[in-house]
DNA sequence: GAAATTGGTTACAAAAGTATAACTATTTAT
DNA sequence: ATAAATAGTTATACTTTTGTAACCAATTTC
């Protein structure tokens, strides 16, 4: 399908850097204003979703917040009680988070709530494209989340 | 593949929420380290490369930014000489923005640099899945850039 | 031709994110 | 046991983006 390498990963970073404002748009906006956390945080519980427990610097790593941040949404979503610390027995620095029963109703409420414009849109498309989004979405998130997230924490320890 | 459309949509829209932060860290950091533009007046860029000529409200209403925003992002790229005004003579209210030859010049550099550690990344991939990542970031790209954006200006004046 | 609308700019305030340094508490290394 | 490193918080300054309102010039509407 594709016979010179450069020019493909070129296209693909130019895809990526098209779609980045295009998700912004309409994510941001009705984050903003359908909900009274910050868009720093929604993506603080997007990751709690998908890793159940996360440290601080894991959070910070993850989406490449500085600590300082991870540590303001953090008590943001603690005082809304989505979100609880959990002390590290094994080692006392170590803060980590996880969801609450309540975080995680109010995250599914939430993410309805955010994507309602973007909804209407996507239920318009045909059966066909809609497969086609579903598969290459999934297909774009997994191997970017691979390729895209530290898992050495060693490669982290300045955020 | 799909028997059930409403889980994909919840499904799609996840996918694109967690890709979301995961863009944002690769893209954003890097625009701020390595150019002295803001990570907006790129995303015009991004769209003028692709729409040729765009006016003030077609930008902003196409990257939904309130208009102050725009104005100021765009007299940033005409101080660097990136893009000029073309005065609409058929309505001398409109303004018209296009990237000068130096404009795409470089753009171009920049985005190679802005892209440096994404293709470190996605150069290690096989080609398998270099090839699922082209692919899929096309199709996301085409069906995505259709719904967002509204083409119809009247559902834009407000911003 | 007067009134309303539209495209764009200016000015200003507020929100969100980023960067840095200093600091505490804990753990690891020597 | 002391020194160095790590996890996290606090404080602060700064950049980027968002949101409003007021305003001008050009166009459209009536």
């Amino acid at each position: 399908m594709i016979n010179n390498e450069t020019v493909s990963i070129d296209r693909i970073i130019e895809n990526l850097i098209y779609l980045h404002p295009l998700l912004s748009k309409s994510l941001t906006r009705s984050i903003r204003s359908k909900t009274n956390l910050n868009p720093g945080s929604l993506y603080i519980l997007g990751m709690l979703s998908k890793h159940e427990i996360l440290s601080m610097s894991e959070i910070g790593c993850k989406l490449s917040m500085p600590k300082p941040h991870v540590t303001g949404q953090v008590d943001k979503l603690i005082t809304e009680e989505m979100v609880e610390r959990l002390f590290d027995p094994n080692d006392r620095r170590i803060v980590n988070i996880r969801m609450t029963e309540k975080g995680k109703e109010d995250f599914k409420a939430i993410k309805l709530e955010v994507s309602q414009d973007m909804r209407q849109r996507i239920e318009k498309l045909n059966d066909e494209k809609l497969n086609a989004l579903y598969d290459s979405t999934q297909v774009v998130r997994d191997i970017l989340s691979d390729i895209m997230i530290d898992t050495k924490m060693t490669l982290c320890t300045k955020i």
